[in-house]
DNA sequence: TCTTTATTTAAGTTGACACTTAATTAAGTG
DNA sequence: CACTTAATTAAGTGTCAACTTAAATAAAGA
């Protein structure tokens, strides 16, 4: 699933979409408005999303409203802080080796 | 230059380039090595590392080793923190309103 | 049931881009 | 100056996915 919510999130246009369902539940063709492409290419996003766990349906007679699902968004909170945190911890390390060797050519000098 | 970070990101090759560069410092060849594809690929792929600041290149001879460049990495997790904060910001404010709805329709039933 | 509204599914087009091989540049070395 | 090594640029190919229009589904109203 969280690669599933990465591969949706790469998309510019998915992003958008859900930065405005973020602000409440919408239907397709609201969301549609919001855009200059068709209603069946914000459906396809929209099932990306879906299927990505990051947005889900309530339907109402004809009328489909798509609102963030929490959960999702919470997972892949979680996985993107542990890949910052791993990466951060090498790259300070990383900085303090080169701060070493600094040290190491001054004191050659 | 954001913009461009995200790009280079989203493609999984030059993530994977990021995680070997961020042990240390490697030439064009060494880090072609370590996959099954061509030295011109690994080369396109890291000039768009470069162009989005995330790596820099010290030449040495015919050599040019690449390594990370904390500045851009340190741009983006801030950019990436600040859309995590306010995007979070918002999913409290909404799960707060839904705690409310809920009341209210207990207290009606 | 026929029509309208909301939306999706189907099918096909197009552009971007990750790759390839071949040619080119750049910097030593004999 | 040739030759080698390291890497890039050039040019072309194939795939994928974001889009399009047209057709299908699903629910509600006349």
């Amino acid at each position: 699933m969280i690669d599933k919510a990465i591969h949706a999130l790469t998309e510019p246009r998915r992003r958008d979409i859900l930065y405005l369902v973020n602000d409440g539940e919408l239907t397709s063709s609201a969301i549609a408005s919001h855009f200059e492409i068709s209603a069946p290419a914000i459906s396809q996003h929209l099932k990306v999303l879906e299927e990505a766990g990051l947005v889900v349906v309530r339907r109402a007679g004809t009328k489909r409203f798509y609102g963030i699902r929490r959960e999702g968004f919470a997972e892949l909170k979680q996985y993107i802080e542990s890949f910052w945190d791993d990466s951060l911890l090498r790259l300070k390390a990383a900085a303090e080796e080169e701060e070493r060797r600094q040290h190491e050519t001054k004191s050659k000098q």
